[in-house]
DNA sequence: TGTACATCAGTGAACGCGCGTTCACTGATGTAC
DNA sequence: TGTACATCAGTGAACGCGCGTTCACTGATGTAC
């Protein structure tokens, strides 16, 4: 039982460790945090607390904090391409397109400090790009911004469109994200913002 | 003489203090140290090691840490603002707007722990709002699109212009600044992202 | 099946650190008489 | 002009803090013979 209530179970029932559970709940208690407060006040033997594990147990499975928050960024990525994905869902063209981004702005607000973790520049080492291509959230949208596009369009056009696309996403959620737009009424909000218009060509 | 070997002289040729000059010290140094880390970074003692004054001598001039990472957005919210007037200057219209974009992108990237400070909520007390609305990032861009926009417009698709305009130009800083975005041939890219295109109305 | 041994994920004490903030203080300044 | 005094922006020592990380260790697991 920890802080929570609640109980991570890494010892098997023999008394053993399954190998990697401490790594998985890690993840998910670091994950847990960044609900709460921000990454920069998060630490790693407020982690290991909750867990109900000694802090030093961590550098087994992470060579310093700076990989912990780089597997966070990872882990919420991969969660924010999910979540894009599954809202693009069968749909394509337009309205594909907008359930993406209101995917993004809804990730964003509902995942503040994960959202700007993901966002905060991190040290080469942990460099999102080399990871799976598809878990970047600039990824479907890509994808997504080609197709609508269409054929009859130069690289550099396309290239223009998908960055207005990802830059007006981003932009209103981080706004959102620092108090300077009232999140209210966010999916009237998210349709005229992320109107199909701003991916006009040229 | 202070660990820059630059001389911050508090102190009056009498021996005495000029009043407010540690204030505007301690703001000029903290301004000048954001440009070498990040605020979160950034410590009190330091910037009194600084200017060569005792840390606890902040403490007339700002009740606790937080105030004085409130000044320095402020500050930071006044110098954005300035120049995006000074580079939309006399031009109106979409060239103005195009270069009051271009001037917003080019703050970030250029002062990227300052302006990730001011898009991080800060607590209430230090509401950016409730300062000079003209010394706000918003202000000048929302007069820009409000005249682009011309009088033939509804309120709300004004204010769906208006977003959308900030958002593209906001999150296409951000973007650079989290390295998601190269930013080479950076003025080229910011044409072809903030085209006028993108404040379509409707 | 039993024994010896390497492995390795955990433990807990300890480290040095710089931090924000408090405290009682000092000493120059400007003012009232 | 001289004296007494209130003001207040500074000082420096000290506080408690939680942190990331190191270290030598333990003890259960799985494997080789």
């Amino acid at each position: 039982m920890n802080a929570n209530g609640s109980t991570v179970n890494i010892r098997s029932p023999k008394g053993g460790y399954h190998h990697g559970d401490l790594r998985v709940a890690l993840i998910e208690t670091g994950l847990r945090r960044l609900e709460q407060g921000s990454a920069e006040s998060l630490s790693l033997r407020e982690i290991a607390r909750d867990i109900g594990v000694s802090a030093t147990a961590i550098y087994r499975h992470f060579p310093d904090k700076d990989s912990l928050l780089a597997a966070l960024a990872a882990e919420g990525m991969t969660k924010l391409a999910r979540e894009q994905k599954a809202a693009a869902g069968g749909m394509g063209g337009k309205a594909g397109f907008t359930e993406m981004g209101r995917a993004y702005v809804r990730f964003a607000v509902r995942n503040p400090a994960l959202f700007r973790l993901i966002f905060s520049s991190l040290p080469p080492a942990a460099d999102p790009r080399s990871a799976n291509p598809e878990d970047s959230p600039g990824w479907l949208l890509r994808q997504t911004v080609t197709e609508l596009a269409g054929p009859n369009v130069t690289p550099g056009q396309r290239h223009a469109a998908i960055l207005r696309a990802w830059s007006v996403v981003h932009g209103l959620a981080m706004l959102i994200l620092s108090g300077q737009i009232a999140p209210k009424d966010m999916d009237q909000l998210i349709n005229e913002v992320i109107s199909v218009d701003s991916l006009k060509l040229g």
